[in-house]
DNA sequence: GCCGGTCGTCGAAGCGCTTCGACACTCTCA
DNA sequence: TGAGAGTGTCGAAGCGCTTCGACGACCGGC
């Protein structure tokens, strides 16, 4: 067992090698022979040898940490970016990478750091804006990176995301499907538009094009997260509109307040009022009634992000732009 | 600028010194004339110098990096979670420390891991359930670690947590003040209960005591988080009780559906029902009447376990159980 | 039976930093 | 005035690992 720390000089002596076979038996970066492999990893467990990171570090110029930037802003659903998170934290660990979890307190500042200091071998940055003042600072920084969302500009760039304005559009060709002539989309709080982040931006925009294409009615409105004003614009909306009767809700906090709202006002689902919301799947089955729904993969958008981002660091070439198909589920509420 | 990346020893040819002594300015670890200092500050920002993390841990036998132990298990308030977790990061940085972030999936052996290997130099460990596989882990581990959240055998352990007894019974005390004789808690759903995860267990404890300490009448219940099942103990609840008058929820997610349900069975906010919620401060704020709440101060307490962290990687000697005072902030609901 | 080519292993040179002991000064006080 | 006690700085020895070049041993081909 370990008294102190086992340091791979100790694992060479005690399995008769030198330290650099030890090496070569862990990165497989030159064939040993099976007897010497085998000798080497025995060695290894019955010390219980873990390979210093720092050190490791600093002589491979690689720290197998990629950090996750993921500001947390006002209006964002936490429960949907903790997703991306946890899935980006699993799939680094697939390719033995650990992951630095970097907030927005420091601002930029805190990716320089951890990229100059070579702290991080890669970034993930989550939340992205149209308009970010990250995306200056990725351009001109040697580490790899791969963005969750798409700035406005993203040439240059590797971004994934879930196809925000296919899945707009899919919410209202299924609606248009069920025969519905004016429906209305309920999005993100007004800040987040103000902000100018895409994935609310594109979700409209498919909305509203779609539209257009199905030869429907309609309007699309941000949506704040208080019962009392989402109270307000449902009932005002069912007011100027006497003929709406489908509901797009793009926005996991104000879902519920929704529901609660349409009931208030009389109006059952889906029998007055149709709703499709895009959110994820367990928000969507928890509600009362579940929710038809386009979900949010996010185990897969992460996934992705970190299988890009690791072929950027092995040198290999990636398309700019990763969009993943949306999917509808018809539940209770259509 | 930087073509590549800049080390010591050129920041110190470049001020005329020896590397020694730049480190030493960095470090502050031995003195170093007024004179000297600016010379070598004024290299470092010239030529943009960043220390690079990997030797750094190397030569000193400290990462500066912290874990965060983040399980994210089922029926955990993930928004509450985040806070904490947000509020580490940001306390770390000012003690000058990065967190790398460690989810469920590898169990126990991540946390091996990390500290075998010295990628960190202590943990913080979220989501603490009375029995604990983490545990026994850390008693072992030569790495000093802080627990949010009480396992059931905390001696020995620094633990950190709102005081969930306390908050319990302030919710009795401040409806037994209002007049009501007949009350019940609506907590976390069942599997939280099941898991023994402390917070859930002591809120409890400490609400049935006050119970008796008031002479009230009353009663616990899990409460899952699906609108459906929420409005069917609610129900049953008020038909079973017909002198209730006043609800203690404990639990975020369930809060709103409890308002929703209780509009639909027209019982008024808090004319016929006055509720207590113990969550945080803009949950309550955003509901439907905003609600009295007992804060979880998430903030304070991530802050506070990263002080303790860094008092036992000092050396310091720490209390084991830091218990912070809850706070009832009255507002329409009661 | 000798030559070139693999294969498997070794030794040593760093990677960029911290830290220890040494040393030259400058003060202070007997 | 000289011993003793700071100051401020330097040089060198690692920290534990990866990687490069070297070098026997062994192979098949002619």
């Amino acid at each position: 067992m370990s008294g102190r720390t086992v340091t791979i000089a100790e694992v060479a002596k005690h399995a008769g090698v030198a330290v650099s076979t030890v090496s070569y038996v862990l990165s497989g970066k030159r064939t040993i022979s099976a007897d010497t492999r085998r000798r080497v990893l025995d060695s290894i467990s019955a010390l219980g040898y873990h390979p210093n990171a720092g050190a490791r570090a600093l002589a491979s110029k690689r720290s197998n940490v990629i950090a996750l930037v993921l500001p947390l802003r006002a209006g964002m659903h936490v429960p949907v970016l903790m997703r991306f998170a946890s899935a980006v934290v699993t799939a680094a660990r697939r390719f033995d990478h650990d992951v630095l979890l970097l907030t927005a307190d420091e601002g930029t500042a805190g990716i320089r750091r951890v990229a100059a200091s070579a702290l991080v071998d890669a970034l993930v940055l989550m939340d992205v804006e149209l308009d970010d003042r990250r995306v200056p600072l990725l351009r001109e920084l040697p580490e790899p990176s791969v963005l969750i969302g798409f700035p406005a500009e993203p040439a240059g760039l590797t971004c994934v995301d879930l196809d925000f304005a296919a899945a707009g559009a899919q919410c209202v060709t299924h609606l248009a499907e069920r025969g519905h002539e004016e429906i209305a989309l309920l999005g993100a709080p007004s800040v987040v538009y103000d902000r100018g982040t895409g994935f609310a931006t594109r979700t409209r925009e498919g909305f509203v094009d779609a539209l257009d294409d199905h030869g429907l009615k309609g309007v699309a409105l941000p949506c704040e997260e208080t019962f009392d004003e989402v109270y307000e614009t449902v009932r005002d909306l069912l007011l100027d509109r006497p003929g709406l009767s489908g509901l797009v809700v793009h926005n996991e906090a104000a879902v519920g307040h929704v529901l609660a709202a349409l009931r208030q006002l009389d109006r059952r689902v889906p029998h007055d009022v149709a709703v499709v919301a895009i959110c994820p799947d367990d928000v969507a089955d928890r509600a009362g009634p579940p929710l038809t729904s386009v979900l949010i993969p996010a185990e897969e958008v992460g996934r992705e992000a970190v299988r890009l981002v690791m072929d950027k660091l092995e040198g290999r070439a990636v398309p700019e732009s990763t969009l993943l198909t949306p999917l509808l589920v018809v539940r209770a509420s259509t």
